[in-house]
DNA sequence: ACACTCCATCGACGACTGTCAATGATCGAG
DNA sequence: CTCGATCATTGACAGTCGTCGATGGAGTGT
């Protein structure tokens, strides 16, 4: 596993138009787009971003992502590892919830916010 | 080879906040966010994004780029593959130049461009 | 015609990824 | 305490990916 459990949400960088990017930068932006590089991870996601309260079980992920409960549990475990979602134990439950924030500085990273030169 | 090269630009999808994704819109935003999971194609993009005339040709990239001319080749294949990069030939040199709209959709994807409920 | 430069493609190899069945860990209910 | 439900982890396997050396094709200059 290549994967060193770094929990920081993907907000370091600079927009991609505006400098060079450092080879660190480039790591960790990669790690967080390469998350979104699956269809399954990007279904997942979509499914907490509209979710009315902000939050789905695993248990109401598991049919919608037409995968099995472990495949489920690794696609977010990967969201989870780039600091894309969060999870929060409710009694037996698990549930996870997007972070807005990590999207939105993904975002940035792809374009000015707006009239940018 | 899974890419059965579709030049279509990375234009077509809703964002993911608004509606759970179908099938088809997550494999091609998928295969989109997979071209940017990789830091030498960050690299890439962020170079032809950052030059001066906006095109850079492939000498000019193999060596900020740090791997072999080949793999350099193989990275632009993939973005341009994913319509994130375009190619025109001048002479000898294959100039590559980043192609706005592109990184514009998926931006959009990732979220609400403004004041969007 | 010839040599040289630029770049894409091919072939190969190790590493990583997505997937599932099986198992384990944790918690609530009875 | 025991049973059932929920979810993460493990082990295994096929497929894909990133990388490079070698090759090939196209264009330029002499």
């Amino acid at each position: 596993m290549a994967l060193e459990l770094l929990d920081q949400p993907v907000e370091c960088c600079p927009p991609l138009q505006s400098a060079a990017l450092s080879d660190a930068d480039a790591r960790t932006l990669a790690r967080g787009f390469a998350a979104l590089g699956d269809p399954v991870r990007l279904r997942l996601l979509s499914l907490l971003a509209t979710s009315t309260d902000g939050a789905v079980c695993v248990c109401d992920l598991v049919g919608p992502a037409g995968r099995s409960q472990p495949t489920v549990s690794h696609h977010l475990r990967i969201l989870r590892e780039a600091g894309l979602v969060t999870v929060e134990k409710r009694g037996t439950n698990n549930w996870y919830a997007a972070v807005p924030g990590a999207l939105e500085a993904l975002r940035t990273v792809l374009g000015a916010p707006a009239g940018v030169v």
